[in-house]
DNA sequence: TAATTTGTACCTTAACATTTG
DNA sequence: CCAAATGTTAAGGTACAAATT
């Protein structure tokens, strides 16, 4: 029975007692969800504490905090230990592309889509070839053997050498990023990632319910011992070890191993994202290379050769062969060969590395551009598609709308945050997507003069 | 302590008390699998009661149901409530494509590939277009508002009206089961399904943690009666209307409304795959039109089209809206407009009618070769590409292997089977698959004769 | 910095549902 | 059809950890 008479107490949200039935978390947390649902109680809410509501209802805490946690798996809600439970905001981080017109993007980082005239060209090869047909029928859903090889050299040139047996074609990066999930973890499962990180990765893993802990960084990327910190919480770790989105921190060979050590150690799942490896040196090796019992790694060639045709590479270990390949099947069935014909046409015919190179040429330029308006720290990668600007707390407020209002889409640092609060300040700017240099230049020039003010 | 001393006991799995650690629950849990993946317990191998084990270790009983539960999930053992608790055997059940040489394929179901011809027509006039640069970039991750326009014409055709707003395109049927999945329901939710279904559909409800509820059927299918039963206890159902995967069973206009009525009335979210429309009668509405503010509903051109370039549509509830397609931007980003452009101009010249045609006239005439060595039930569509071939139980036994040995690939109806046990046998024939209609009558007279002792 | 607030994790108790014999 | 065996679920109790003041 309730310690105290409630009738004149004042809660932000008072269930209704006569309401309760059976099972009683269920019951609390659907009138929460449709309070919640019905606009009563609006984002941010601090919601009264668990022991309040438990004592008012006269249930125990741990009834309460059950029904809390069906909302919060919902995503309606979230809880900070010590602070309280807030009702969450529906705003959505992912970022995509939206088919703006007069708009200068610099949020979206599109992959300089310049060289693709290399690709039509062989497009249209493909399509005289004789073997045409076989390209359009539902065999090989794992690759053919073929597109498997090509797949195997393009690994290798990121520094990782892979038997065809244990590489695999997606539908892209972001495809092998849900199969990795889907496959090596279970809703619940804790995931390791950096404090910044990309987030339509955020986004997949609360779609799958992958708690993610963040882990602090340095100069040179995820520091060690933050993450050996939280390794006994944690089934995995997620890292993009070579310009890593949104911070363009490049891990030296140096700390990629000891990063691996400790996922060795602590027998961590490692999930590498090397999406960008083709801009970096090219005597990195992958983290992968020095976990080798533990690692799914993707590479993608949407941002090296091509994005519209969706293909990514996915490499894995032995022990992880059934489970990947079994969960392709359950999520896709297999990847278009045909588009899988292209990419190993334009490995096999060296376009790609002509594109590759060309990419490097543009977005060398386009930096240089950049270093007339702000600078690039030392321990940044240079050729980077994206820049990470730090600015001033007072310049964040607002920041996307009222870049948006002078004509530019850029994207602010709290939507690749995955802690709860920020620190530090900064935009992400892609260098990579203004339709040419003329447009880069006034994108960079408006922000300067949008910052200026507060900068100094 | 423990009530009796366990010293000479005799437990078929006998965690080592010494090893026991905090938290307890995990520790059991890794001791089992650690156990079962190493070998040291086999498949089928019936584990100690809960209530001995937790008696002979001196913790509580529901503290080794947990530990249980998390070797649930994991696909590690299975319990039946008053049976106990198995080691799970390491089968996969899924269907895919294997490249096996000198097999009559009867298992997998291809959609006839002869008709691909018509389709490499059809790209190779594509390539020539001066837009080709343009289906290659990163733009309308949603799909091209014309490659909309003739996704809305084709769902027409299957007698469903939907703005373009409401419809996405997807990378396949098998990608829009996974997309409505990850998106409509969270791990744990049940879902309502035939008691034979898709296996790949089973498949992937295991992956992602959503529990299927197995509902009878009879000649028409799903009963809705028993539908009803259960539906307080699922939040969505997923229905194959018209040549249900792998009965055959097609639901005429009255079941369809009967069953949309309990999904309306109980607010159940529908999951249509209408894959086989095509080969239904022309005037058979979907389900989903009676249920327009709770369903997903899916159409992949794999079939009816082309399977190799992958292309699936999706039409959703204006409230499902926001959820589908930030779905797709997590597990895909988007599905290349390449090949959604093969597949509209396919749609808009015609030519996709042409190749819908001629698969009838192919599978008319294999299915009539199939008469002349079994029945059709008057139930069954006349043009599926699959028969359901009741089998005597005593012909069952190791059906698969037997007919591989005899060089044809079949699949028992196990593999299809939402529940536990199996009362019924059956085999599901492919006879779209066979190369041609030489290798279908030796498939199906070599079964027949395999069978011919039992049938009678 | 220490005390307080507040959410989280683990384990226990007890009632319940399904299968088996 | 009942009783026993066996897994499942809800809810209570306690210790702990993180954030706040």
């Amino acid at each position: 029975m309730p310690v105290n008479s409630f009738d004149d107490y004042l809660l932000t949200w008072k269930p209704e007692k006569s309401k309760l039935s059976s099972p009683l978390y269920r019951s609390i947390a659907s009138m929460l969800e449709y309070d919640i649902i019905n606009g009563f109680l609006l984002p941010h809410t601090k919601l009264p504490p668990q022991r309040e509501l438990a004592d008012y209802l006269d249930i125990n805490l741990s009834t309460m905090t059950r029904a809390f946690k069906l909302c919060e798996v919902k995503g309606l809600i979230y809880a900070i230990t010590g602070s309280g439970t807030y009702v969450a905001p529906s705003v959505r981080n992912a970022i995509y592309s939206k088919e703006y017109q007069n708009i200068i993007e610099m949020g979206i980082i599109h992959p300089i889509d310049e060289t693709n005239k290399m690709v039509s060209d062989t497009v249209k090869n493909i399509v005289n070839k004789d073997y045409l047909e076989s390209l359009l029928n539902y065999s090989y859903p794992l690759g053919m053997p073929y597109h498997l090889m090509a797949a195997k050299k393009w690994i290798e040139k990121a520094n990782l050498d892979m038997s065809v047996d244990n590489i695999s074609i997606t539908s892209g990066g972001q495809n092998t990023l849900a199969l990795a999930l889907t496959t090596m973890f279970n809703p619940g499962d804790k995931l390791a990632v950096d404090v910044y990180t990309y987030p339509n990765f955020i986004e997949l893993a609360n779609l799958l319910h992958i708690q993610l802990v963040p882990v602090k960084s340095d100069e040179t990327g995820m520091i060690p011992a933050e993450l050996e910190a939280v390794c006994n919480l944690v089934q995995g770790v997620y890292l993009i070890p070579t310009c890593q989105n949104p911070t363009a921190v490049t891990m030296d060979m140096q700390r990629r191993k000891e990063l691996a050590k400790i996922i060795n150690t602590h027998r961590l799942t490692l999930i590498e994202d090397d999406i960008f490896s083709f801009l970096g040196e090219e005597n990195l090796l992958p983290i992968s290379h020095f976990v080798p019992n533990h690692f799914v790694y993707g590479i993608s060639t949407s941002k090296s050769i091509n994005s519209g045709l969706r293909i990514g590479y996915v490499a894995y270990s032995n022990q992880f062969i059934d489970k990947i390949q079994n969960g392709i099947f359950n999520l896709n069935v297999k990847t278009s060969s045909f588009n899988a014909e292209v990419i190993t046409e334009l490995i096999n015919n060296g376009v790609a590395e002509q594109i590759v190179l060309r990419k490097k040429q543009l977005i060398q330029e386009r930096n240089k551009i950049y270093t007339k308006y702000f600078n690039i720290p030392a321990n940044e990668l240079k050729l980077s598609f994206f820049r990470w600007l730090p600015i001033p707390l007072k310049a964040a407020v607002n920041i996307e709308a009222r870049a948006l209002e002078q004509g530019i889409q850029i994207y602010h640092s709290d939507r690749f945050l995955t802690k709860k609060h920020s620190e530090a300040q900064f935009i992400r700017l892609s260098i990579s997507s203004p339709k040419d240099t003329n447009e880069l230049e006034t994108g960079l020039l408006t922000l300067k003069n949008m910052l200026g003010n507060t900068m100094k």
